[in-house]
DNA sequence: AACTGTTCTTAACATAAGTCAATCATTTCC
DNA sequence: GGAAATGATTGACTTATGTTAAGAACAGTT
């Protein structure tokens, strides 16, 4: 099994060269995934962050009536993981259970502690970009929120088409329902609209 | 002018001496924002990240109809800022202007990529710190985003009355909607109902 | 105190989206 | 290949929320 877009990725992102990536791959714990199974998180790694370097995931919640909500999809080349760490979820809020699970037979990076420690020394520069990261990430879920507060279905729909033409091929439509806030009718009848009236 | 509270928050939080700090406040740019006055962002800083040391902001977005969506609220000792760098403000997307403006004559500390750099040399455990910051900035997104897929109006509300009963007494209704992603009177009628259902 | 502009509430009505149920299409699995 | 599960569509009906408009409460200003 082998991580090659992971290595790409540190090769273009971070200025790693070959030997620095031989440097880290012991610390590398890599996981096959086949689809539709959960990826089960390790107590003791804080966040169970993840690289996608095959395949595509979801991040998921449940909530009482066991309704899913999808959070966020994960392709190659992307970072998922359940970043509420455990203080966070402390008893008064058992509420929604976070899931990551795969929607095609994937593979993945697991990000320890270890490994961010070790990449670190490795190569330095790499704070500032896993700073710029979260940066990305929190840009992105605002712009989500943004939409999700001030826009129809329809227009949430029509920015997702743009944002992720690909993902429209791979994720089975009422996934992209959930992820958009509506219900599979729902997102079924505004293409329809979309179809007709254009 | 000063900023006690960000000393306050620095020491508690990334452990700064009083000495440390006179070190930093030569890079320290304090702002008063009197209320409703908007936070001009200047150019060549990327970021325009603040904190709020005294007061009360929001972080907004103005759509083509003008109508206005309230991402965030920021009361002291929370950070805020537009992190939207201008590469992702390609001209394809100019759908959105987004703003800060304060809701209540305030205090902020304009924190600028100089700030940044002094204060990592300063105390190299901020960078730790300032990771977690974001993390949880994250999380919190998150669980915005979980409650805007999936739950009413109702839910949304009471929710935010749980997270943030101060705010309740600080922010204007009007605004609570928009954060919630609902107009006046719809917020208006469920509170009608809360009040009455139970 | 009267004036002006917000903010909040209430009501009648309109509409987008949810629910339920039936049908059809597609994939998966013996 | 056929059966069974899964996914997508469609229609009838319901419901939550938006829209418009009016008035009430309140705040700030002169």
């Amino acid at each position: 099994m082998e991580c090659t877009n992971f290595q790409e990725y540190l090769k273009s992102n971070v200025g790693f060269s070959n030997s620095q990536f031989r440097e880290l791959l012991p610390y590398l714990e890599l996981e096959e995934i086949p689809k539709g199974k959960i990826i089960e998180s390790k107590v003791g790694y804080d966040g169970n962050l993840f690289f996608v370097d095959k395949g595509l995931l979801r991040f998921y919640s449940v909530d009482v009536m066991g309704k899913e909500r999808i959070l966020q999809f994960a392709p190659e080349n992307w970072f998922i993981g359940d970043r509420s760490n455990l203080q966070a979820m402390d008893a008064n809020s058992p509420l929604y259970a976070y899931n990551i699970d795969a929607i095609e037979d994937s593979i993945v990076v697991r990000l320890t502690k270890d490994f961010g420690e070790k990449i670190s020394k490795i190569a330095p520069q790499f704070t500032a970009i896993n700073e710029r990261l979260l940066q990305n990430h929190i840009v992105h879920l605002q712009h989500r929120i943004n939409l999700l507060i001030g826009s129809s279905v329809r227009e949430r729909y029509e920015d997702f088409v743009k944002m992720y033409p690909n993902l429209l091929q791979r994720v089975p439509q009422w996934m992209i329902a959930s992820y958009l806030g509506v219900t599979p009718e729902g997102l079924s009848r505004v293409r329809h609209n979309i179809a007709k009236g254009e």
